[in-house]
DNA sequence: CATACATACATGTATATACTTTTACCCGAG
DNA sequence: CTCGGGTAAAAGTATATACATGTATGTATG
């Protein structure tokens, strides 16, 4: 028998965190199958009514998927909303039914400059990872990928073979993303970018900075350059999906 | 005593469905205040968690707004997600401490081209409202703004004085968005596009096509040019949050 | 051995009921 | 007129109960 801490919030709330934290502590690990409802209703002593309405807001949160008749589980790594989803151009290509391929131009560690501590929100220069990428679609180079990315969160990023594992993915595994931040604008191609992406120079190009955070530190910081013609940022959303 | 539709759904979902569509016919008009959850338990025939459950997704949604003690209203216009919320370049401006202004260049009633038809999911041709708004940041041209608006979902659009609402607020005020799609790219201004703007023919432009729907009908279709040298979408997104 | 049925178990929905908490409003005392 | 308390009304939470629905599994039957 549990007892949930007693503080002021309702119980579907406690019940909610105590979920949230076992989950987190890797309870209920390997099948990452969860007690039963009326299982949880004998261990922490309260309703069924309330353990549904917890278990289901969780659901419909993202952290849990259910399936009737079959039970509770805890929910694969989430590709979150349309705008982080877009980010994965590697994914995005295959879906499309076209072959992706990846061409690493620099993978070093650098100190940062000046400004580039400003953004990683770091009051010492400590040295970062750095990593440029080419992204292709059909042979055809489509993103031009720069980013930099904490050592402190995700440690051997040097060591990886990024034309094997696109860096998006590997970020994804590496550490969870609880905040994002993204400016797109529309810039002409200076002339290393329009070298790399086999475009003229001053040709119109699609770029987009993005910021992620993990808790309140900065994990990366990405610079991605879409050739204009060849490519377009899409999303679909639907407010009122809740389920 | 109202009679729900006798579909398979859930009974929750027709009582959400029944809000929904009442709030998208005027119903509850003026103070936007729904009947208490008593009075739809009465009309409805359905019991008080049914009701109360229907509201509090639709609240968690962002159609309602409830307030304890007092009553359940219709949410103010929703600003939503992100993606959405860029937009309002109207509230954007304005929240940076700048003066709006429009300039409306065309608002008139047109006979749709095969491809817009195709694009509204129109079987047969009718006419479809059309208009050009130019929006000036301190009088500064930043976006040129297209829409093509379905008549039977917001009629009188074409009877509106767009240099003094905004066309977004009153699309937003005149029906509930249930989807949204976004296509984002990066063009060269075309001469039409570079005189209006005040830019170069040939100037980077960050390109935004957007659809909207209420229901399964297509509400609007806009084409938003921004000024790429004077603009950029941002974005902050948690992920994490979920209530 | 394979198929079909029965069964157990899980989640999903709906109801009736009770109590709590917050708010607005009325009305009386000063 | 003002302050203050009482009261009604509304949403918020919690429970017990019942039945519906989907899934897996074991068993009997051919």
């Amino acid at each position: 028998m549990i007892t949930l801490p007693d503080t002021a919030s309702p119980l579907y709330e406690k019940v909610k965190d105590y979920i949230l934290t076992n989950i987190g502590t890797g309870q209920w690990g390997k099948d990452r199958k969860l007690p039963s409802e009326n299982e949880l209703v004998a261990s922490l002593g309260v309703s069924r009514m309330t353990v549904h309405r917890a278990l289901r807001e969780l659901t419909a949160a993202g952290f849990l998927t259910r399936l009737q008749g079959v039970g509770t589980f805890i929910a694969p790594p989430r590709p979150q909303s349309t705008l982080i989803e877009i980010n994965n151009i590697a994914a995005e290509i295959v879906e499309r039914g076209n072959r992706h391929r990846s061409e690493v131009l620099v993978l070093e560690t650098i100190t940062p400059t000046k400004e580039l501590a400003l953004s990683f929100e770091f009051a010492k220069r400590v040295s970062i990872y750095h990593s440029v990428v080419v992204n292709f679609e059909n042979d055809l180079p489509v993103q031009l990928e720069e980013r930099f990315v904490n050592p402190s969160l995700i440690p051997d990023y040097d060591k990886q073979d990024f034309s094997k594992t696109a860096t998006y993915d590997y970020l994804m595994q590496k550490t969870p993303v609880t905040e994002v931040e993204h400016i797109i604008s529309a810039i002409p191609a200076d002339a290393e970018t329009a070298r790399h992406l086999g475009i003229d120079v001053g040709a119109c190009c699609l770029f987009l900075h993005r910021r992620t955070w993990t808790g309140a530190v900065v994990a990366t910081i990405s610079k991605l350059t879409y050739a204009g013609s060849r490519y377009s940022l899409g999303s679909r959303y639907s407010p009122s999906k809740h389920s």
